[in-house]
DNA sequence: GGTCTTTTTGGTAGCGCTACCATTTTTTTG
DNA sequence: CAAAAAAATGGTAGCGCTACCAAAAAGACC
């Protein structure tokens, strides 16, 4: 009321944005701040009253806990980091999406980090990452830096890795048998009666799990009895163009090609397309296979063959096994194949 | 060395996981905790002599920091939210790429939030997320609740929201006038001679920003003298299939159409997609225009002609003007028009 | 009513780090 | 070479919250 500027704060912040805390929450409730901590975390342990006051002076000054400190106290937060290789690949979006969907439904924060692919950048991701003393943390793949298996070894939360399956994994594993999936879509196509069988990828160098599927193929093809090493690929990311490329490099290089089992169906549909331009008939003239189980596959004429994986499912299943953890329990098995279909359209 | 257990720890840790501390580092290196700090936060600051002593023994124990320790400390965490309506929509996908990629190369780790296009659900985010004293926050769209925007003002840190373009932003804005891009394609089309133009969408009651682009599109034909209104729309979400359902509702109740303008290129490739499959010429049975310009779009039969919207480089955009505020300096221009472009290709 | 158990509340002491300021050491300068 | 300025290092005190234990209050029981 007087004049001059009153110099003195009611409280002084030491730094930092002077946010409502728990304790301002306290005070106006007539209570300890750790009563408004219980209040908040776990409400059964206080009584109704008191429950009810807190709420209330929560609402009136718009207090929003400050999970960092609460983090720091209770030595984690509600984070959990997910690793993968690339953002620009709809496979792992999709996978981030189902991963995404299912933590925040359970009330964790996915922090987002991407490899380009790069083990050293993923050894670097995770140390990062793991000063945020996440809860657990969603890898992509079970190839790793040595420091790497290490540290999360050592860190001891839970860890999932997703996408291939594999005989040893850090804790806990989701995902599809890679050879099997390119297996499966070799005897498809011998079934069909191709003999003359190629398989077509690009960025396999970085792409393991491509070869890996290259080598089921391979193997299916060769107990068969039938020449199974017609590979063509190159290294430019997945894309509609790479895949009518390397379409078009196989057909110069093998024109008496039957079929084409594509890495994926970006490059399966890219392939398709270019057929369709240049008035080729599918499968007539030359079959084509896919991997993925993308949307547009069945959209295309002709539809296309192509073996489907339940990424989204990947996701939320890797995001469960966590949560199955996270809450103490420990789940039926650290291993889940999520599968895969063969889905023959028009395209074989 | 004597029988029985040792009961007494080396140090106690009251709690949590007993990794490696700063202190720890610094008994290593025979210096004080806070120069530990400094080496490691401003090198600069501190001799070379001891910088490298403390490098090492940072080495040797595996130390990593503990940014929440760090975060509550400094008050601040070098996470940044980013708060998109849904992760199953590729547009948001490639705009959250684009800002990973660049706040991930500046250090900074994303922090991944989706509300479904639900405005509820978008306040009770950011208000969690500000738990974690975020650097700055990245948004989608220009509508919130008011106690959003009333708690983004007094947080006082960097706001970015993205996509479309306002006369009045939270902070910062990137992104594009949606009703102009409309309306370009709309001129378009008139310019080819069509005359009877229907407007495509699905899920519009949500997507507001298709609203936008149809009030562009309706005002840019009305402008010509040409009947505007003509609007096909389900409340789907966006697919190929989607698109393949309007494309035929609209072709049954409006026969004499010449061209459609699409809401995205999902909707339009699944029209050409079913147009291949009927054995329809586009353009000259039905013209078919797009928005957003996905790669498939150059490789259908025809060619899709799109309004092209740099989605990557939005997000790009976004994290730099988040990355110079961060850095204390302030953007030539809060607000950055990412612009669009028009592509012609053959099905107009 | 008193004892024992259970439930509810509060006090204390950090979690691991950095802001702030004080102190020491080194460099600069007249 | 002393005085002043600059650079390097350290001590202290929290950041805001919760684990842990102690105390108080409320029920349960004979």
């Amino acid at each position: 009321m007087a004049t001059g500027k009153s110099v003195i704060r009611e409280r002084r912040r030491h730094r930092g944005d002077n946010r409502v805390t728990i304790e301002d929450v306290a005070k106006q409730a007539g209570v300890a701040p750790i009563t408004v901590s219980r209040a908040l975390n776990t409400p059964e342990k206080v009584s109704a009253k008191l429950r009810e006051r807190i709420d209330h002076a929560v609402e009136a000054l718009g207090y929003v806990p400050n999970l960092i400190a609460g983090g720091l106290a209770s030595a984690g937060t509600r984070v959990i980091p997910v690793i993968v290789p690339s953002l620009s690949i709809l496979t792992f979006i999709e996978v981030v999406h189902g991963i995404q969907q299912t933590l925040e439904a359970a009330g964790y924060q996915v922090l987002l980090g991407s490899t380009d692919f790069d083990l050293d950048r993923e050894a670097a991701l995770v140390d990062s990452v793991l000063g945020y003393s996440p809860s657990g943390v969603i890898m992509t793949g079970l190839l790793h830096r040595d420091s790497t298996v290490r540290r999360l070894k050592a860190w001891g939360r839970p860890v999932v890795e997703l996408m291939e399956l594999g005989d040893s994994c850090l804790d806990m594993n989701v995902g599809v048998e890679n050879d099997e999936a390119g297996a499966c879509m070799a005897r498809h196509l011998l079934e069909r009666g191709y003999r003359r069988i190629a398989f077509l990828g690009t960025g396999m160098q970085r792409d393991y799990r491509a070869r890996q599927r290259y080598e089921g193929h391979r193997q299916a093809l060769e107990a068969a009895g039938v020449k199974g090493d017609l590979l063509f690929h190159n290294e430019e990311p997945s894309s509609y163009a790479a895949g009518r490329r390397v379409f078009l490099e196989a057909l110069e290089a093998c024109p008496d090609l039957e079929a084409m089992h594509f890495a994926n169906d970006n490059l399966a549909a890219g392939a398709i397309l270019e057929a369709n331009r240049r008035g080729m008939r599918v499968p007539e003239d030359i079959a084509i296979g896919g991997y993925l189980g993308l949307p547009l596959g069945e959209h295309l004429t002709p539809q296309l063959t192509t073996v489907a994986v339940p990424r989204f499912e990947m996701g939320v299943e890797a995001a469960k096994l966590l949560l199955v953890r996270l809450e103490g329990r420990s789940p039926p098995s650290p291993r889940v194949d999520i599968g895969y279909e063969l889905i023959v359209r028009e395209s074989t």
